[in-house]
DNA sequence: ATGAAAGCGCTAACAC
DNA sequence: GTGTTAGCGCTTTCAT
């Protein structure tokens, strides 16, 4: 490929007037524009990417730190950033990290290195003390609330949606609530659920909770062991709508009603869950994303809270 | 930050020096490779990425160019080479078209510009005759299989599939078969399935075609069609495990018996349909994507055929 | 084994 | 308006 150097030539003028047009600078004859655009399409050429960049010490290109890509809520998280991506012409890397520390030191890394101008994490395995120092290279967004002042949040208030929804179910009359989580106890949000359930139900029974649920086959799993108890719930809140759906469809093999014989509510509102009439509280991790991406190209360290939205359908009685 | 030439100096050496150290060059004294490995840390130095694309003219990094990431097939295939480009110290850039051919074309002109050393195209809108001029200045793999043969393919014979499954129905007893579909005619999977639908029951009656099937949801929606049709169709062959999952679904709350009064089999192997006992074709879209990834960074024109499997569960009589 | 120096392809300050 | 030139931060001959 032809460099900025051989375009000037042919087109009789000097790189500077090349790079003006390039970069759309007025005080540019026409004339002279005409000329470096004719060669510019007659040679096919393009400014390379990483000589630009390495100039301007800047990318134009985020990253996106998940445990996992396949996943609905990491998944909703990523469409809605790179719905803004497209919008505002961003590139975006994925950066899985399968809750492995070090592998996310490294990918912070790539912002000391200039490879990206900034990155959301949406779940994180480090301490804050060991993720702040790297925002000294770029603009780190997150997707829960913390204080750090230094890093930017696009957040739900997870705890008051857990404590709503806990609250919820007990308003409708059940005491013997059921749920399930994702990871064990070191995880952010199942951390919170436990401690929402506590402080509407108190004490939980180690058979309520039901733990590793990510699809509807770990949701039949869950209810597997739930409906069989001797006291069985009365009520399941799932940590997904696919859970729920996993549990709606074993319930209903054991021909109990749905939501008289159990009632049930999931979270994220996915398009599982619509036909089934299951209630659900989406969190908006779509919009969740769209605002990380905001902040992280504003660079900015703002506090954002995201609402969420309790959608009570046939799944939970009057 | 400091740079090359700083931690030359601080080191006592030149900056071949450091660059041998940082490049793990043999022929380096071991006092003078800890002397610069101690300044290094001392600053905390990290080489600038872009310089260092700049002059080595790769990146390591590769695009992977998908119509919508919330999708499950797709997903799977990211999957497939998010894992292996983990393993490979590789960085991955999502490349959403939404269908958009020049979108496609933008994300292809990463590679002249040297941003990318390579692309996965999943899915494309373009002609190959648009991408194939593309392939001078990067390494283009697609997930179906052309004759090009500066195109690499990770593809499973669909065709084959497809055939494959109908026939099965059709032994099976069956002569009312319907099917679904995403996307309208213009989709590569789409055209194979129809074919293949007429290579093995002739004509399709327009009513047993249901369009714009992706999620559960849509499931729902196509069985509420399918299911009250005068002459209702006694097999589904559905184009992924959610929508089945949502016929399954509507057809239980018909009181219908599943496989007696219709037989029911999906796509992709996912965790949805496997509590249901769904039956399935995997067409093993994360080995898909794995295969892909590998070609790309071999820079290969390979044409790697992946086997799919019918997994027959209860879903389908005997 | 080590260093000097020539780029890689581009932007922007400065001079005219 | 336009051109000259000094970098950006690194790798890699080519000497020594």
């Amino acid at each position: 490929m032809a460099n900025i150097d051989e375009i000037a030539k042919l087109a009789g003028v000097s790189v500077s007037t090349v790079s003006r047009v390039l970069n759309h600078h007025p005080y540019v004859s026409e004339s002279k524009r005409a000329a470096v655009q004719r060669v510019i399409d007659e040679m096919d050429y393009t400014p390379n990417r990483s000589a630009v960049d390495l100039i301007r010490k800047e990318t134009r290109s985020i990253g996106v730190i998940l445990p996992f890509n396949n996943n609905q809520a990491f998944d909703q998280l990523l469409h809605g950033v790179l719905s803004r991506s497209v919008e505002l012409d961003y590139s975006v890397m994925v950066l899985p990290t399968r809750y492995d520390a070090e592998k996310e030191l490294k990918y912070l890394n790539m912002l000391k290195n200039k490879r990206l101008d900034g990155i959301i994490i949406t779940s994180r395995s480090n301490t804050w003390d060991a993720i702040v120092p790297y925002t000294k290279y770029g603009t780190i967004v997150t997707c829960e609330l913390t204080d750090r002042p230094e890093i930017g949040c696009a957040y739900v208030d997870r705890y008051a949606s857990y404590v709503d929804t806990f609250q919820l179910l007990k308003d409708k009359g059940h005491s013997l609530v059921a749920f399930t989580i994702a990871r064990g106890e070191e995880s952010n949000s199942t951390q919170l659920t436990i401690k929402a359930y506590q402080q509407v139900f108190g004490d939980i029974p180690e058979e309520y909770l039901v733990r590793d649920c990510y699809s509807m086959d770990d949701g039949l799993r869950a209810a597997q062991e739930l409906l069989h108890l001797k006291v069985r719930p009365t009520a399941v809140y799932a940590n997904g709508d696919e859970v729920a759906a996993g549990i709606y469809q074993y319930a209903r093999s054991l021909q109990l009603r749905i939501p008289e014989d159990l009632a049930l509510i999931g979270q994220e509102n996915q398009p599982v869950g619509m036909g089934l009439h299951l209630s659900t509280v989406d969190h908006q991790l779509a919009k969740v994303g769209e605002k990380a991406f905001d902040l992280v190209i504003k660079n900015s360290r703002g506090k954002v809270e995201i609402p969420y939205h309790i959608l009570v359908r046939q799944s939970i009685n009057d």
